[in-house]
DNA sequence: GCAGTAAGTGGTCATCGTGTCCACTTATCT
DNA sequence: AGATAAGTGGACACGATGACCACTTACTGC
């Protein structure tokens, strides 16, 4: 029962390629809410239909591409130095997982963009994890109702609230520093 | 030259009321996103082009039909008894902006959804206050450089983060408490 | 009152994006 | 080589948008 599992056939995995770059390409050239399933399908030269057994929507196909990104800063604050990763004082960390998520957005801010169309921006695993760990850290701070708090401590971190201040000419630096004074609710 | 201008016509302004009190009872009905122009048309008895002849979109007649309310909250900011008026201390005054932010999504919350549809939120009117308010906040408070702060101070009111949170059981009492914790960032 | 006029009305139309479906093709296993 | 299931891609129906325009109606100045 777990020799039955074919491996991918390799156009599969090429064609797969071909539509993860044309759709970060695209991503990337325009505005990442205005791409559409045809567009990435002509790019890649593939079909519609190939590209929906994979992807029910655009969202999925931004996730993807964001993934790898993620899971590294993810893996970062579970087990990295510090003070992305234990071992700082829970401010600290908050600031430095602050600074980290301003260089992720600043990079990949069209990816970001593009996975929150359709408003599924709470249900995609990432948030969980963002949320998880705010959670702790409110925790480890002694907060005495951390759950209302990481919502709001995460809301910031919003994609086109990072667009926006990026919009109107505030550079990444000014948005951590001021991320970081936020980073210090958790004091007390 | 100001004698020229005809005042609107009863049919017009008819319809108009029919049209705002339809929208009003679709989006309080089911989720605000997925209200077309057609069924507000529909509902209201009213044909199409009607509709269009003055509201561009839906977040148009979302936006007209919560003015009345944050008209009311921005006079109170202006004008009205501390500590949500002039008086107070810049943090208590930014934690009674928030609880007041609370009660309106509360009651109005599926307006404010209705108005985010193709992602205009800052565009529109109400945010450049709120914003310009919490920007005179901070700088009342000290705060080195505010404009980056201020949409960091605003993005966690956007009406999706509060549904989320609502969507999860917190109570809007405990979205205050712990927004008038976020409030104490103005100390120092 | 009574035209004249411009505002207002409402249905139709073209366009676009979505998501489903299915007949066909092709890689992989035996 | 033949069987089989995965993979492919184009066609289709649907729903929403927003523009368009011929018709109607309420106000205007005479």
């Amino acid at each position: 029962m777990l020799a039955t599992m074919r491996k991918e056939r390799a156009d599969a995995a090429r064609n797969r390629a071909k539509v993860l770059t044309a759709a970060a390409e695209l991503f990337a050239a325009k505005d990442p809410r205005t791409v559409t399933m045809d567009d990435i399908a002509k790019a890649a030269g593939v079909g519609r239909g190939t590209l929906y057994r994979r992807y029910p929507d655009i969202a999925s196909i931004a996730v993807a591409l964001l993934d790898e990104h993620e899971r590294r800063l993810q893996r970062d604050l579970l087990e990295g130095p510090p003070p992305l990763g234990p071992g700082a004082p829970p401010v600290d960390r908050l600031a430095a997982f602050y600074a980290a998520m301003v260089d992720l957005l600043e990079t990949h801010g069209d990816l970001a963009l593009a996975t929150e169309v359709g408003g599924r921006r709470f249900e995609v695993g990432a948030y969980r994890f963002w949320r998880a760990h705010v959670l702790s850290l409110a925790r480890a701070a002694g907060i005495a109702s951390p759950d209302p708090l990481a919502d709001i401590l995460l809301a910031p971190l919003a994609p086109d609230v990072f667009a926006h201040q990026r919009g109107q000419g505030l550079s990444p630096d000014q948005v951590k520093t001021a991320l970081t004074r936020l980073a210090s609710v958790l004091t007390d």
